[in-house]
DNA sequence: TGGCTGTACTG
DNA sequence: CAGTAC
DNA sequence: GCCA
DNA sequence: GTATG
DNA sequence: CATAC
């Protein structure tokens, strides 16, 4: 495999500009097609600045901004390109620093270089303009939006960074250049977002009138973006297009690359095509800055088969407050929500794990490729990370909050009883409060309950009360069966400050199935019912069934020292549900019953892989799954008593309850 | 391109 | 069974 | 949405 | 009606 | 619940 030398040279050719980045060109030569090897003279006037667009007026993102580029000239190529684009967005290319507001800088170029020519007696009362690298306008561009200057992201080699914050500037010499005005751009970006296939289902659909919403995968980013635009019909010809292809494909590349670039690549080094120059070795880890579509999972972290599983990466509530990601979750939680509400089941699964594997990110996650190269964040997802460390937002996460419907679905949702199928029938028939609802529609029992107790079943209870609560059932079940043992299961049983609702296991020594417990369980029932503490039935076995949960609400009574302080003591109605366990199924059902969801279902998986399965009941091995995956054979079963062991069999490393928040 | 945990209860 | 819940 |  | 899906 | 026994 030669170096493309010949390639390298026809591009230096073209970049006159000698010193500055021979590096372009070899790429732009090596993307051939573009403009013939010839790019010289004559193809060159060829007026792209004739073909300068003017943008629509919501585009003018740099309206009132200059840019002072360095090197100072529009000889290469890809940077002709990239002022005209920043002019087409508004922006005013200026030639003398003086009446800059920003400085883009090539990457090749270190901060050194820009001192030189920065004016020796400052800028008098102006501020200075800002100092970016070349990535600065694109992500502009990208986003719409003038999104904050200070990133680190957008530093130069050398420079350093006044704050530590998230948006630090750096000022040149005298420097006093803050992140200047508008550094949470209000600025409207466009979606990002290629609609999906999701077949047969009601898919988030833009609203008509909205920016394009389109297509647009995600290897085209910004650029095709504005072809495609609604309004002006894309022009194939248009040569602009070409360029637009091609800066696609190198716009974040580096511009030094090349034979050249050798020694330290501290810089944002590339080692595109590292399979291409032999040896040098420059395959050092750099997350080759590359968007791309070539899929360049870094080699070198490899991810072990069990390390894949969520089961067993480490993970500890409060992931959330001081975590340096936490904005980023944030938003994510709330695409997450969105596509929960539309039941886009499986999005919605691909966003939780990704928020997981966020909340466990002990650094802030700031660029596409850093996010791209966790688990279970892949492209999609990357870039929306970005587009929030960037911009401060998601613009499809707001024109998903935009849906008119989507307030009612909201509500609906968190009714008990109410899934997607019926809120969706619900707003279709013009309901979107639960006074309409009240008022019109027929409910079960549960969804009753669920609208009548609205507010107090969607209140979190404090720990405390699930204490409280817990020993008000144990004081009673222990009266009737001083054997019977409950245990509070889920959130609270992984430490958390506050539940949904209330799990108890409900089990007793020497009990080989439900049917041992049953009796008790109706009996623990009638009593409590009786107490008052029960108020309401919501599900429970059916006669035949293996009967083994009780759903229901119940009410926390007066209790000394606890509520008893308030004159007015409200009883609020809270969700509580029984589980009965043999006993010699319970490690298998605490397993299931401490969750959390993301980190259950990982197990069983993990166990599905291995030829084994678990469920609530036991871990079972050489299960025979037929064609279709259907599952032909129970299984032998391994174990179901022990929780530790469960894990040992699945090879899992032991985790405490509170430390299974996935 | 197909899978994505596995089960119980309601109506 | 579809829908819902866990 | 992610991944094998 | 009761069982089944 | 809808359908079947």
């Amino acid at each position: 495999m030669p170096p493309p030398v010949s390639l390298s040279r026809s591009l230096e050719t073209c970049s006159e500009e000698a010193s500055s980045s021979p590096s372009v060109n070899v790429r732009a030569g090596a993307t051939t097609r573009t403009q013939k090897t010839k790019t010289s003279s004559g193809n060159k006037k060829r007026g792209r600045v004739a073909t300068l667009k003017t943008r629509p007026e919501v585009e003018q993102i740099f309206e009132g901004l200059s840019f002072f580029y360095i090197p100072d000239n529009d000889i290469a190529p890809v940077r002709r390109l990239r002022i005209n684009r920043a002019k087409e967005f508004g922006a005013e290319w200026t030639r003398d620093m003086m009446t800059a507001t920003h400085v883009i800088v090539e990457k090749k170029l270190v901060y050194k270089d820009v001192e030189k020519l920065w004016p020796k007696d400052g800028f008098g009362d102006r501020a200075p303009p800002k100092v970016v690298n070349e990535d600065y306008p694109l992500d502009c561009i990208q986003f719409r939006a003038i999104v904050d200057p200070g990133q680190k992201k957008y530093l130069l080699d050398g420079q350093v960074t006044t704050e530590t914050k998230d948006k630090e500037v750096l000022l040149p010499t005298s420097g006093v250049v803050d992140s200047g005005p508008g550094t949470k751009s209000k600025a409207s970006s466009l979606p990002l977002k290629p609609q999906h296939h999701n077949k047969r289902k009601w898919d988030y659909v833009p609203p008509r009138g909205t920016p394009s919403q389109g297509e647009e995968s995600s290897l085209m980013k910004s650029l095709p973006k504005a072809n495609a635009r609604s309004k002006t019909p894309p022009k194939k010809d248009d040569e602009l297009s070409e360029f637009i292809s091609m800066m696609q494909e190198f716009k974040d590349l580096p511009l030094d690359v090349d034979e050249d670039d050798d020694a330290q690549s501290t810089s944002v080094g590339s080692q595109h095509q590292v399979d291409l120059d032999q040896g040098s070795g420059s395959e050092n880890e750099r997350p080759s800055k590359r968007r791309s579509s070539r899929r360049v999972r870094p080699t070198n972290k490899a991810i072990t088969f069990k390390d894949r599983f969520a089961c067993n990466r480490a993970g500890r509530k409060d992931a959330g407050q001081d975590n340096p990601n936490a904005r980023t979750i944030e938003m994510l939680q709330k695409m997450n929500s969105y596509y929960e509400r539309v039941n886009d089941h499986w999005r919605t699964l691909a966003y939780r794990k990704a928020i997981g594997t966020l909340k466990q990110q002990t650094v802030k996650i700031t660029t596409e490729e850093e996010a791209y190269r966790l688990p279970s964040i892949g492209r999609r997802l990357a870039q929306k990370i970005e587009e929030i460390v960037t911009t401060d937002k998601l613009k499809r996460l707001e024109y998903a909050e935009e849906e008119p419907t989507n307030s009612a679905l909201q509500t609906f949702l968190k009714i008990y009883g109410v899934g997607n199928k019926v809120a969706q029938q619900w707003i279709a028939q013009g309901w979107r409060t639960l006074d309409d609802i009240k008022q019109h529609v027929k409910l079960t029992p549960s969804q009753m309950v669920g609208v009548e107790h609205y507010d107090d079943l969607n209140t979190r209870i404090p720990r405390k009360e699930v204490t409280a609560l817990g020993e008000v059932v144990k004081r009673a079940a222990a009266k009737m069966d001083p054997m019977v043992q409950l245990i509070i299961g889920g959130s609270y049983r992984r430490g958390a400050e506050s539940s949904h609702d209330i799990d108890f296991i409900v089990t007793k020594p020497g009990t080989e199935s439900v049917a041992h417990l049953k009796s008790f369980l109706n009996t623990l029932v009638a009593q409590l019912e009786r107490d008052e503490f029960l108020v309401a039935r919501l599900a429970s076995s059916r006669a035949g069934s293996d009967g083994s949960k009780w759903h229901g609400c119940c009410v926390l009574p007066k209790i000394k020292g606890l509520n008893d302080d308030d004159e007015e003591y409200r009883p609020i109605w809270r969700r509580i549900d029984f589980l009965l366990v043999p006993e010699v199924e319970l490690g298998a059902a605490l397993i299931y019953f401490t969750g959390n969801d993301i980190f259950n279902r990982s197990m069983r998986l993990l166990a599905s892989k291995k030829g084994m399965r678990l469920n609530q009941h036991g871990l079972y091995r050489d299960v025979l799954r037929g064609p279709d995956r259907v599952k032909v054979t129970e299984g032998e079963l391994v174990e179901r008593r022990d929780e530790r062991r469960i894990f040992e069999i699945l090879g899992v490393t032991w985790r405490e309850p509170w430390e299974r928040w996935c």
